[in-house]
DNA sequence: AAACGGACCAACCGCTCACAG
DNA sequence: ACTGTGAGCGGTTGGTCCGTT
């Protein structure tokens, strides 16, 4: 275990950068042979490289569908999009975006989409206002878990794992191990489904900031305060305001991406129109001409169809 | 023109996971 | 059950480029 063993028999492999002569003799060998075992390539392939490092310079740079060139708006919004739900997993987010690599898309982040964030008052990590992360936001949050039994949950893994156990067949070592909870947006929305087919659990009752509760007594009804939303908004162990929710002073970031994609998608066979969630949205955009609360509402659940439809693919199926 | 510093990006490193023996 | 190996991932590093002084 640890270190690579690669990296360990081989010192006097080269290393830095690649030549074009070592990168034809990569780029023939795949091209003709295919990707096999990549500890092997380097010695069928005339190569004086390890194996990682073979599989590195293919997947960043040699691939033919690779994508070259700056980073679309449009490419733009989804890593931002995608990263506020799925942190740095950038293998993941590369699975959204053909033709860009993990390495593109971190360097990307880390060298452009950070600063321009914090340029505009958001935190990376978080993507909330700085002001708001900088506080303490269980306590602005004020979240409540209210139990109808009277045990008021110290926060929402307890209030979800106990939920979750009561309903599934699911244990508590494979979800305290796989982290599930704060991460992974596949797991809350099955989780929302085998809670309550309607996606919401009659007796958890979140409130997002007392405030808010009372100036919109019907987010306490659950037609604002979907569930999923307030799921989806767990994130690393904190508690984070929902921008789902409160569309009505501001609309969501991400429905407003989403809806944009669906207009743009009914026009342009772009990369996201493969999932059955933005045929589902060009339907509702046939459908309806005006983007009311009422559509903003069903894009929720689209959205939530959507992420559903990438992880499926991009995450391992629960144990 | 030279020196400097920041930005960018390719590549490396260290770790985890899966799997075979 | 344990160990070794390969694959894959995310964080980090270091070289290069480019703008500024």
């Amino acid at each position: 275990m640890g270190r690579h063993s690669c990296c360990v028999k081989h010192n006097k492999l080269k290393k830095g950068l690649w030549s074009p002569e070592e990168d034809e003799k990569l780029y023939n060998y795949i091209t003709r042979f295919g990707i096999g075992c990549w500890s092997s390539v380097p010695k069928l392939a005339g190569l004086q490289r390890c194996g990682k490092s073979c599989r590195l310079r293919w997947i960043n740079y040699l691939r033919p569908d690779l994508k070259r060139g700056m980073f679309s708006q449009e490419e733009e919004d989804l890593i931002v999009t995608l990263h506020e739900f799925l942190g740095n997993r950038w293998a993941q987010i590369a699975a959204q975006l053909p033709g860009r690599t993990d390495n593109d898309i971190k360097n990307f982040w880390n060298s452009y989409l950070k600063k321009k964030l914090i340029k505009q008052g958001l935190d990376p990590n978080t993507h909330k206002p700085m002001e708001e992360t900088e506080e303490n936001c269980t306590e602005k949050c004020s979240l409540q878990i209210l139990e109808p039994d009277g045990i008021t949950y110290s926060s929402i893994s307890d209030a979800m794992r106990q939920i979750f156990e009561e309903q599934t067949d699911i244990s508590r070592e494979n979800f305290v191990n796989k982290q599930m909870y704060e991460y992974d947006p596949l797991f809350l929305s099955e989780f929302q489904a085998k809670v309550d087919p309607n996606g919401y659990h009659p007796s958890f009752l979140i409130t997002h900031d007392q405030n808010q509760m009372e100036g919109n007594p019907n987010q306490n009804q659950g037609s604002g305060c979907d569930s999923f939303s307030s799921l989806m908004n767990f994130d690393h162990g904190n508690i984070m305001d929902t921008g789902f929710s409160n569309s009505s002073t501001s609309p969501s970031r991400i429905n407003s991406f989403l809806m944009n994609k669906a207009i743009e998608s009914s026009s342009n066979s772009s990369y996201m129109n493969s999932h059955a969630g933005f045929d589902q949205m060009n339907n509702l955009i046939e459908n309806e001409a005006a983007y009311s609360w009422d559509a903003e509402s069903k894009l929720d659940s689209i959205f939530q169809f959507q992420f559903s439809g990438i992880e499926t693919e991009e995450i391992k199926p629960i144990p």
